[in-house]
DNA sequence: GTGAAAGCGCTAACAC
DNA sequence: GTGTTAGCGCTTTCAC
């Protein structure tokens, strides 16, 4: 069998019209059983099934849903899953977009990603992590964890300064004096709560923050990299550090291992989001849990609610977080 | 800003035809500088960008490259992953599309979606665990982790029949002698060659395969729990459980769990995937480690040659696994 | 009960 | 240099 057989192919080798193979498809009146029974028997022996995209051109409802990302990382993909989850049972069908990661080149993604699949390809979508607050769009769109600045779009998002908070106060607990952190991407709230958290636990532990003590990592890997290397190689360097979220930590344990710096004798880790990698590493990460599945699951139950028309009272929804302890972290050694 | 804009109405607005403004878009030739700029600062203003889908429906290249997958579980994410490493940089964008895991009322969904998508949304595939065998559908398709039987189409996967060996082999040297195997999805061949590696092990160490030791688990977290509550409440329970995949792994280690049943202390269990999840169970999980991202990438490697026309000699990879010894599996206790 | 025709948003010949 | 037209695969009036 060649290629993908159209409707055209179905309606010629059953010597009927495409309109009535199009209502045998689509279970309309005025088809008379023989004709049905013929027509439905060509089309399983042509293996025939509608084009996704051209029935989404014709009809306005499509029946999927959209999940827009920059690229599939740790976290992006989690979001997916929990939106998967929610997905089930609901009739409607996924699909997951992404033009390649090639975020630094394009700041705006998420709003050229919605004009080339909403309104013909998607009926609603999710967005994770967005760069820019006005998606002004007024299609049914849920944000996932998303810029900063005041948004008319419905969001979920975890408690980013409440579990910023908890990351620091387990190092504080631990007799850490000297914390420093490897900072996210300053244009997502996510981020910025998360160094806010930094700064209220340093503060409410009576302490100052030393600014040379942080250093930008912007959710990227590489710059993680050089940021952690140069917080480890500080003349007086901290004894612990926190970071943005867990690819950040990862950086940082790489780095403090290149550099045969004991994780966590010397200096103790702690990241955020508790991606499944996390607890892969050596040693495995401390880190701030927030529920990414469940950050899914919730913006694709709002978004099934938007598409139906609903009215929605509570647009914006925050998940707590749970501090993960494993083997990044340890009390201070007293000095000698 | 409403709705989505389209070609038309930044034409209207620009007072040029649609063509003009496809002309503009495209970069084609036969547009004055003046008109180019005039229409360009109007997309611009209007945040105009293509439908993916009209666009799709009309050309030939869509520069898309699809994911098939039944469903956004852990194993068929990671594979999207190196999917999404594989195409960073190629210029492809990525569609990952599922119907939401509604697996049971569709064996052959792989078939359904190729039709829905191939040809007009994406020039060529990844399927991810295929059901069926003849996929008589001649477009650039790669199959991950295919089905059983003699298969056109090229393939990536690991080596399972190694892989079990590893696995079981890792249980007979801590002096395991009844083991039993919760198995996999009868109609893959990945899982068929876990079986078989499994009773290739015992065979090796010169013992028989006791029949009553064997539980379908399906590679279905309820299944296979049914399956692990079998084995686990026989008479005369197996000392050690090496399961089909990693998701049947948990649920064994879940079940054992509620009933009270030690791991390692009583059972020891081996799971197969290396899923991230599997490292977060208690106790954490020892399993046979398959490269997923890898078959992800090396899958679109061959599937971008496929699309450019290439002739490729090798169709069929097969790449290696490793044993990832963590906490759930130990020596067998010396009967009192 | 069935088919012809228009049109979804776009591109590519082909006229003008 | 620009607009008109046909058509990608499908659904939906509307004639017959």
């Amino acid at each position: 069998m060649s290629g993908r057989v159209t409707m055209h192919q179905v309606a010629a080798e059953a010597g009927v019209s495409v309109s009535t193979v199009s209502k045998v498809i689509n279970g309309r009146y005025g088809v008379s059983p023989e004709t049905f029974e013929h027509v439905t028997g060509v089309i399983n022996r042509l293996g025939y099934e509608a084009s996704l995209v051209a029935r989404s051109l014709r009809n306005r409802r499509t029946n999927v849903i959209g999940v827009l990302v920059a690229d599939f990382e740790p976290f992006s993909t989690e979001v997916l899953k929990g939106v998967a989850d929610a997905i089930r049972d609901t009739g409607y069908e996924l699909v997951a977009y992404s033009a390649g990661g090639r975020i630094d080149e394009h700041v705006g993604w998420e709003r050229r990603y919605l004009s080339r699949v909403m309104g013909t390809l998607v009926d609603g979508a999710v967005i994770v992590t967005p760069t820019v607050t006005d998606v002004q769009y007024d299609g049914p769109i849920v944000a996932v964890d998303p810029h900063t600045g005041r948004s008319s779009l419905p969001t979920v998002a975890a408690d980013n300064l409440q579990g910023a908070r908890l990351g620091v106060d387990h190092l504080l607990a631990l007799g850490h004096r000297r914390i420093g952190m490897v900072t996210g991407r300053p244009d997502l709230v996510s981020a910025q709560l998360r160094e806010q958290g930094y700064r209220d636990a340093i503060h409410a532990a009576g302490l100052r923050v030393d600014e040379d003590l942080l250093a930008l990592g912007a959710f990227d890997p590489e710059q993680a990299r050089e940021a952690a290397r140069a917080l480890l190689t500080l003349p007086d360097p901290p004894t612990a550090i926190f970071a943005a979220n867990d690819i950040s930590a990862l950086a940082t344990l790489d780095v403090a291992a290149e550099l045969g710096i004991d994780v966590p004798g010397r200096v103790s880790v702690v990241g955020f989001d508790n991606i499944p990698e996390s607890a892969l590493s050596e040693p495995a990460l401390t880190t701030v849990q927030q529920p990414m599945r469940q950050l899914g699951r919730e913006a694709t139950a709002m978004l099934v609610r938007l598409i139906a028309g609903e009215e929605i009272a509570d647009t914006h929804i925050t998940l707590d977080t749970t501090l993960v302890e494993r083997r990044s972290t340890a009390p201070t050694e007293v000095p000698t």
